[in-house]
DNA sequence: TCTATATGTTCTCTTTTAGTTCACCTTTTG
DNA sequence: CAAAAGGTGAACTAAAAGAGAACATATAGA
């Protein structure tokens, strides 16, 4: 899954969270491993980012958030709502009424779906967000946050929330959670051609992967998306 | 995750919250990083608040709350209340509950809007969307649905609802509600340029349109965005 | 209602720190 | 061998941080 270098990285990164509670810099990072240049760590961030183990604010100092660790140690919590999340209490002013009935409901978020890695199983099963009901399909649902931009043109973008209704078919030119060989999920639009399917990009960068019908197995469709701006 | 500035200021908040159940005042965050502008503070605290760190209410004095803190150390409950913590009762929960506390919020839906045509005023006042809480801005909002194409390359497709915080102001870069000699108003990314204010797409097909800082009006600022497939 | 005080927000300007990209080279590995 | 990973240095861009002042807003009391 990693390189030596990469995990060795991952590990200092680690390290330094736990000690310190703030991120190192590309310069600390490279004297870490000791480089010269820091733009190599540059690409071993990129490369530990693309494979789900750490999440960073783009262009923003020393904002890197170990998500997973590889194999055996424990991962620390991610960001977003976690166990310790205490719910404000607003005095209603102006302030919207709070929605006491049953036009939301909590779905729990599974973890991060990227182009060609797994979903990071986040165990965590006290992850949910709120979604309005007219968002969800009929099944059952659930939520997965997008990580990359394979999907960009059709205007999922990295970082958003997706929602996502259990099934196991899907017609042609549906967006779906895909297993590839019981292992990489990916979300990509889905055509059939007899007896292969096509899993399709949303972005000219990304090619169209084509596979025997058995090695693909959907997880669920698409049947809503969430974005927050900042 | 966090630089060491932010970091302190982080932990100071923390202590004083737990010493003595109010938030500093931004004069004492100064005294206490040994600035001599509480400007720094301002922006140390926004960055804290984009990183879901902490939470406030904007215009009220020593209203901070701490969300979370990095890596390893617990999180301490906020002063005044203890009932709204959020309940760790998960393991019944495969099926999605309904969300009946403060989760979310039901927000006006005012009408859509599109490239250069005035919202339809869609004087519903039954039309109502409910928005998960988090993706609320500060302010006052409401919902518009988008109509066109002219964002697209943000993400922001025909038929997207979007959540629009009341304002009248807009940083560089914001997307906003511009409303143009108080008749057209429209969806875009505004960058001030002198005494000209320029509202671009986010689409080749169209055109950036500059106008006199006077002849438009903000009327508020893109915090989230609802899509449904169907 | 007016006003003083405390507090929070914005703005501009400057310096420092940090992240990004590129061209090119070397090492490792399937 | 070829591809992928790793390494270097430099130029460039952007964010963080500090200062000081003007302005906005909330609250309580006259």
């Amino acid at each position: 899954m990693l390189t030596a270098k990469q995990h060795q990285l991952l590990l200092f990164i680690r390290d330094r969270l736990a000690e310190t509670g703030v991120s190192p810099s590309f310069d600390e990072m490279k004297d870490a491993l000791g480089l010269k240049s820091k733009s190599g760590v540059h690409r071993l961030i990129n490369a530990l980012e693309e494979r789900g183990f750490i999440r960073r604010m783009a262009n923003r100092a020393r904002a890197l958030e170990i998500i997973r660790l590889p194999e055996g140690q424990a991962a620390s919590q991610p960001a977003g709502s976690g166990s310790n999340v205490v719910s404000p209490d607003f005095g209603a002013k102006s302030a919207p009424a709070p929605a006491n009935d049953d036009h939301s409901v909590e779905i729990p978020l599974h973890g991060r779906i990227a182009a060609g890695t797994p979903i990071e199983a986040l165990e965590n099963r006290d992850s949910f967000v709120t979604v309005p009901m007219g968002m969800m399909g009929r099944g059952n649902c659930y939520a997965l946050e997008v990580s990359g931009d394979s999907m960009v043109e059709m205007g999922i973008l990295d970082g958003d929330t997706v929602i996502i209704e259990s099934c196991d078919t899907a017609r042609d030119g549906e967006v779906v959670v895909a297993l590839v060989d019981r292992e990489e999920a990916t979300l990509k639009t889905l055509k059939r051609d007899g007896r292969n399917v096509a899993l399709i990009p949303a972005n000219r960068d990304y090619n169209t992967q084509t596979y025997d019908a058995g090695r693909v197995q959907v997880q669920g469709r698409l049947v809503g998306l969430l974005r927050q701006y900042h």
